[in-house]
This record gives structure tokens, sequence and C-alpha cells, in this order.
RNA sequence: GGACCUGUAGCUUAAUUGGAUAGAGCACCUGACUACGGAUCAGGAGGUUAGGGGUUCGACUCCCUUCAGGUCCA
């Protein structure tokens, strides 16, 4: 709408005398109550005509409804200055810019952008909050791609720590050397019992330590268990061949596991990055801070950052004895990331629960003087909760993701049978079609929230269908590609419509006109939320617009021809932007 | 002790970043050409935007404060 602006900066020195810049001026769509398209927000311009809102409101719509052939008339209501485009303009768009196959697809900026998520820990199945943060990632990537951005789709895998090792000491002590092919368990299931079973055996010597006069605290430490775990790390990490290979072994169950949940989502990566070779990085990057006098050694050689001119605390950094903290190894690895990609922005999605250590990371880079630490943006998301609490893998309170998953095909199934809508279908069209439904509900539900929200789920009542939902979004595609297969021709072109436009075309019009800045304020929001709900929106035009008007009806064959254009568009859309949220949508359902 | 996030209708949520009478969906009530696909559409009811104060032409949005829930730092 570059125009209304040019033409408002236009009018006000016209009329006023005075330079403003487009910056200046509000606009904002007209409310569906009021005629017109685009509000000017003629408050601001007041100081400068010195009259009242509604004499500048009308004096700049007279300005442009006699210099601007788009714009065909005005109205207006306090300081809002509402305009109505002209029809022959809203064709115009129509016909050069939303008929097009590649409408909004954004050209190839050049920049390069690496989005990192999912970053599972080897020792526990994929549970929804991992869900949640896979359709994030995986959705915000689509985004910047459509933008025009190179994405790398990065996933930094915690397969090395105490966790694995508590799950590979249980295996090894109560295991019987069982195997995902022996249990016929799914390899991460496997693994994360054997992670409860360890929890339950340490806590069982830690009643018994305590049965004994010991203290809570002590009991924890002094556990056998717990000992011969941290045993293992050590022996892992001097690099001991049984405990590597039996770490192989089970971290390749897990990854088998894995693999197969991310199919199911549609998720992927062009990059795996692993905590086991990246894990001593950073240590280098400690030297050149100490160097550069960023850094502070304490007497007990531990290594340090001032951050309290910036509201912060004192952060440590490495530890006395050198050994690494969770941020040395995250400096080293975000450099290494730098080094292998060249990119210009570096995504992280990771919950909330870790705002501060990735503004304290983000910081200490920038304060090493890191050109491309400016570049770096922690993608926060709230935690994903029931309602009795947060999730706990080691009590098993978790929402898994793949049993969560084969519900929601489940529902799909039953309720696709219900309205008995799949004659036709081969089973393995029906399957695909379940599948795209189930997880086209599961899939909407969790993207349409803004990403920063805590999220309540609630088991118990089942996603809906119906609605502000994916299925809402699928169906009326379905609807439409069903309308233009009906349709006896496949040439929509028309010169003259023969009647003016109703109004649910010109808002279906303008809806569709939307939809690249749309994608621009997602990209640079990061937030899928704002594709998720300008999709509903428009389908939701659509569907008004199909019940009011028309469309295989009509006799004139030139306003067919443009009501099919415009479904056609519409359905076209509707794809690109469920695309962008990993969602497919059927032909028919 | 310090810092951060969240709080909008019974429930799930939106509000173009300071603009109009806070907009939807679910659930509830009423209705829709004898379905160009009813997983739809039209309408009704439902709000002190957690409470209080401030900033201004205007506040869900910014500032202060209290409350509730959650998280982080040593």
């Amino acid at each position: 709408m570059d125009f209304i602006l040019k033409g408002t900066v236009e009018a006000v020195k016209a009329l006023y005398n005075t330079e403003i810049k487009e910056s200046d001026i509000a606009l904002q769509e007209t409310r569906k109550e009021f005629d017109g398209e685009i509000t000017v927000v003629t408050f601001p311009l007041t100081r400068l005509s010195r009259k009242t809102p509604e004499q500048t409101g009308n004096e700049i719509g007279e300005y442009l409804v006699s210099h601007l052939s788009e714009v065909a008339g005005f109205s207006v209501i306090k300081g809002f200055l509402n305009i109505v485009l002209s029809e022959e303009f809203l064709l115009k768009i129509f016909k050069e810019q939303l008929v097009k196959e590649n409408f909004g697809e954004g050209q190839p900026n050049g920049k390069k952008v690496m989005v990192e998520y999912s970053s599972p820990n080897t020792n526990k199945p994929l549970h929804l909050g991992h869900v949640r943060n896979n359709l994030l990632g995986f959705s915000v990537a689509e985004i910047l791609s459509a933008e025009g951005f190179e994405v790398v789709k990065a996933n930094l895998v915690n397969d090395r720590g105490i966790h694995i090792c508590k799950s590979m000491l249980a295996w090894q002590k109560f295991g019987q050397g069982e195997t995902p092919e022996s249990t016929g368990l799914k390899g991460d299931k496997l693994v994360g019992n054997y992670y409860v079973i360890f929890d339950k055996e340490y806590k069982k010597e830690i009643e018994e330590l305590k049965a004994q006069g010991q203290s809570e605290e002590d009991a924890k430490k002094n556990a056998p268990l717990i000992n011969e775990a941290r045993q293992m790390l050590q022996k892992w990490e001097a690099g001991d061949e049984g405990v590597i290979s039996l770490w192989k072994t089970m971290n390749s169950w897990v990854y088998a596991g894995f693999d197969e949940t991310y199919n199911k989502l549609g998720v992927s990566f062009d990059k795996y990055y692993y905590e086991s070779d990246t894990y001593l990085l950073g240590k280098d990057i400690i030297e050149e801070g100490l160097e550069k006098g960023v850094f502070f050694k304490k007497e007990d050689n531990s290594v340090w950052i001032d951050l309290t001119t910036e509201g912060l605390d004192e952060k440590l950094v490495l530890r006395g004895d050198g050994t690494s903290v969770y941020i040395t190894q995250d400096l080293g690895t975000a450099e290494l990331k730098y080094k292998d990609f060249n990119v210009e922005e570096s995504i992280y999605v990771v919950g909330n629960e870790q705002d501060y250590h990735f503004k304290v990371l983000f910081l200490i880079l920038d304060k090493l003087g890191k050109s491309w630490a400016k570049g770096l943006y922690h993608l926060s998301y709230g935690m994903v909760d029931l309602p009795s609490g947060k999730m706990k893998s080691r009590e098993g309170t978790v929402v898994d993701a793949d049993d969560l998953i084969r519900e929601m095909v489940d529902t799909a199934r039953k309720r696709t049978e219900e309205l008995g809508k799949t004659e036709g279908f081969s089973d393995a069209e029906k399957e695909h079609l379940y599948n795209m439904i189930g997880l086209g509900a599961l899939k909407y539900f969790l993207l349409k929230v803004e990403p920063k929200k805590r999220l309540l789920f609630d088991p118990n009542e089942s996603i809906d269908f119906q609605g502000h939902t994916g299925p809402f979004i699928q169906y009326t595609h379905a609807r439409i590609r069903s309308v233009i297969n009906k349709a006896s021709h496949k040439d929509f072109s028309f010169s003259e419509i023969g009647s003016s436009l109703s109004s649910s075309e010109r808002e279906l019009v303008m809806s569709l006109y939307k939809y690249p800045e749309v994608i621009s304020a997602a990209a640079k929001e990061h937030s899928p939320a704002l594709v998720a709900n300008y999709t509903y929106e428009l389908a939701k035009l659509y569907n008004k617009f199909y019940h009011e008007e028309p469309i295989l009806k009509v006799e004139e064959q030139q306003l067919m021809n443009f009501r099919l254009a415009l479904s056609q568009s519409t359905a076209s859309v509707i794809k690109k932007s469920m695309k962008l949220l990993g969602i497919e949508v059927p032909e028919k359902m």
C-alpha cells in the first residue's frame, strides 16, 4: 500500500506545506463494519493541519481521490480516514499479481541463516514439549526460506553426559541383553525405560542410606548407583572401549527411534552436531577472553565474566579445575557453527527456561568482539504444561510424541469415517488422508499460539477439528478444489466481470494481496502464529464468499471465470501458507 | 536476595506494535437456498483485558505498584 503512504505525504505537503516521512503515517486495515479497505489514522496529523481530525481526514481524502486513480472514495469517522479502493485497481492487482503461479514467493536475498532446533537428549523419547520445539523450528525455517533466505536446519544432539550413563548403567545391570529387536520396542523408548529404572533403583538406595542415618543430601551423593554412573562417565571420557561401544550401540537405538518420530512429524535437518564432538570446545575462547581482559580469574583459578554493569551477575565460564560448564561449550559451538556456514543469522529454538543462559551467551560473544554475535537470536518459547503441572520424564507424566500422533490420526480416521467421505479412496490414500488431517490438527493447534506463550494441553480434551483449526482450513482447500474440478473448462481468464465486486469478493482479494506482507512479518518476528492466523482468516473469508456468491451457477461466463480464478488463487495461497506450517492440504476429504 | 516470562469471555486464543464499539473458535441458544462439499454459513448470549495508580487527544499495548502462576542466576 505504498501509494497510499506516498499520496498522503504529498497531500500533507500540498495542504499543510509540511514535509513528513512515510513512517510517520499509521495505516491499518479498515474495520469490517465500515466501507473501505485501508484506513489512515489522522489524529497525529492534526498537529500539522491545525484542524479537527474530521476536517483533516476530509481534506486528505479529497486530495487522494482526485490525485490517485487507485482511490475511488472515502469516509471519515472521527480520526479515521477510510479509503475505498477502486474496482479497477483491485481487478488489476488480481490479474497482474494474485493469479500468478509464483505469487508471494520471495526472491533469494543472498543471506544465509541457521535454525537450530529439536536438540534432544539421547536418554529419553520425545514428548509434547519437543513436538512444539520441532514444529516451531521447522516452520520458522520454512518461513525464512519462503522469504528468500538460504536456510540450514541444524540439530545439536546431547548425546553424552551423566544422563546417558544412567541409562547405560541400568541397562547393563538390569537389561539382560534386551534390544529393540528382542522387545519390539522403539529404541528411544527402550533406552528411556532404563533411564526410569535407574531413577527408581537410585531412589531405593537413597531410602536405604537414609534409614541407616544419612542425611538426604549425603545419601544422594553416596548411593552406589550414582557413583557407578559417574565412574562410567569418567571411563567414557577416557575412551574406555567397552563403555564407548555400549554408548554407541544404545545411541544408535535412540537415533533409529528419533528418526521414526521425525519422519512422522515431517521435520528434517541439514546438519547434525553432536555434543560428544563439541563438549571440549570453547576453551580457547576462554583464553582469548582472558587476553582481551573480558574475563578475569579468581584465586581458585576459575574464570568469570562480570556482567553487573549490564544488570546481570558475575558468571562462571570455566571451573577452577579447568573443566567446562555449559556455557563454555556453547561459546565454542557458536563459533564452530559460524565457521562451518558463515551465516548471517543464527537462531536457537530453545525453551524459555534458558532465557538467561542465552542472554549471557550472546552478551559474552558480543563483548569478545565477534562480528557475528549480533546475528544470534534465541527463539524462546513457553513450556507445554499439563493440567497437573509440568511434564516430568522420570515420573512418567509426559505426553509421548508417538502416542499423541497416533491418537490424532486415529481421531481423524474416526471423524472421517463418521462423515462417510472417503468413497473412491484406496486404502493407502485413506491412510495418507488420516495422517494429513490428524497431524494438521495437531500442528495447527501448537503453531497458532504465539511462541513465547506457555501452552496448556489437556490430554482428556481432544483437539478440535472444527472452527479455528487445521482441518477447517484443509476442508476449505478441498472444497475449493472440488468446485474447480467441477468446472467444465480450465481457462479462467476474463476481461470485464460485468458487475461490481461484492463485499466478500473485495475482502477476499485484499486478504490474498496481504499474503507476502504476512510472510515478511512472520520471518521478521520468527512467528509461525502469524501465518497460522492469517490462513484461518483467509479460509473463513472464502467460506463466506462461497455461501454468498454462486460460482458455477452464474450465467455470465466472465463473472464465473473471475470467481473461479479467485477460488483458485485462494486455494493456492492456502496451500502455500499451510506448507509453511508443515501442514499438507488434501484435494478431497 | 536478584532477574526474566505469562495473566484477555466458562475454556483455547487474536488485536497490524499507542488507535475506532477488544476480534475469533469451542461449549450453550436460534436460524440457513431441498448441499456448486453442512468438518460450512448467518445470528444471540458471554469482557472492569488479574487489581490499583500514572503518562496523553487515545492504553490490552508504555511507566510504577500489588496479586497469581511459572522459570532462571549463586
